[in-house]
DNA sequence: ATAATAGTTGACCAAGTGGTCAACTAAATC
DNA sequence: GATTTAGTTGACCACTTGGTCAACTATTAT
């Protein structure tokens, strides 16, 4: 009963592309609400802050990918053949953003953890649990390759943390 | 002739210290100029946007680091030794401001470059002329230790920019 | 139809923002 | 000591910011 909106869609959605094409700090509500179409009255309806409505964004995206990442690490691909699709999958994203949009923007979660590192507690945090799935998915993969002695790699957390920090690394920098 | 001060230093001062600790976007020139103490009037007499403060302030931090940077990196050390030697400093560094700050920050570099990654033209090509400056460092040494077969690393650039990105991506994850 | 409920609106506020300026002050030069 | 010049001050402006609110509107269950 009631009303029904998707003025809540809409509003991650915004915020989700301002961080994005510009960065946290520097977006602001009422940027938000214009992009998405939406009053002030109704973000405040909805969240009690911009950091609420980016950990709400991040949830929901995180979300929308799970399925597709669960498919990518499906234990009935071999393990090493998961970690070539997921990397080609991540060249195939930025390749397409730089088409789309004229520039290498890097992970979205890494760049925003790396600048809300201090304040913003929150959502420091949510970015952390995202990241730590990430990691799992790879440390599985990862173990799985070792048990079947396709590499060697008794400390799989450790290697995992070696190519996540690598990848990372390198689409930050681009 | 005239007035003499050290507004200026310590405007940059200022500036680098909010960037470092907060974010670029997220810092006000108002914060700035009472950090510094200094008044607004003052800050826009030496400087004429955040941006140029900050690239100023980048520049001024860059030449103080210079001279240590040579030293390590002075080809009477072994090559190896040289990144060994980097590698150090970098931790050191990462523990020390652990202390006293009590969290790791990472690269300051890297992680603005993320930040600003798109808009702020200048800013971000002088983020990129400064990193590559370290990148030619590693560089080098790399070229050294393949000459004298310490290491085999035909392609040094490209050997550059993994130890890079995976030093970068460690520093940031933390 | 009507009442309950979910969502919308836009005006409004105090505080903060980037930016300007004419008047002022301290040092260096002659 | 007068002049020049580099630097300082703080009031001031228009605009944007985060945040609130009572009145309004569309939907749905009864």
């Amino acid at each position: 009963m009631g009303r029904v909106s998707d003025a809540k869609r809409k509003l991650m959605e915004a915020v989700t592309e301002l961080i994005w094409h510009g960065s946290y700090g520097g977006t602001t509500i009422d940027q938000i609400c214009v992009k998405a179409g939406v009053n002030k009255g109704s973000f405040y309806y909805f969240f009690e802050s911009k950091s609420d409505v980016a950990v709400a964004a991040l949830d929901a995206t995180w979300l929308q990918k799970q399925p597709e990442l669960d498919a990518l690490f499906s234990p009935t691909v071999p393990p090493l053949e998961r970690l070539r699709n997921f990397c080609n999958r991540g060249y195939e994203m930025q390749k397409e953003m730089k088409c789309h949009c004229g520039c290498v923007l890097g992970c979205p979660l890494f760049t925003l953890g790396a600048e809300v590192c201090n304040q913003e507690v929150k959502l420091h945090n949510k970015i952390k649990d995202l990241l730590g799935r990430y990691h799992t998915y790879i440390e599985s993969a990862i173990r799985d390759a070792h048990a079947q002695g396709l590499i060697h790699a008794p400390d799989a957390a450790a290697k995992a943390r070696m190519i996540f920090a690598y990848s990372e690394g390198l689409m930050t920098q681009a």
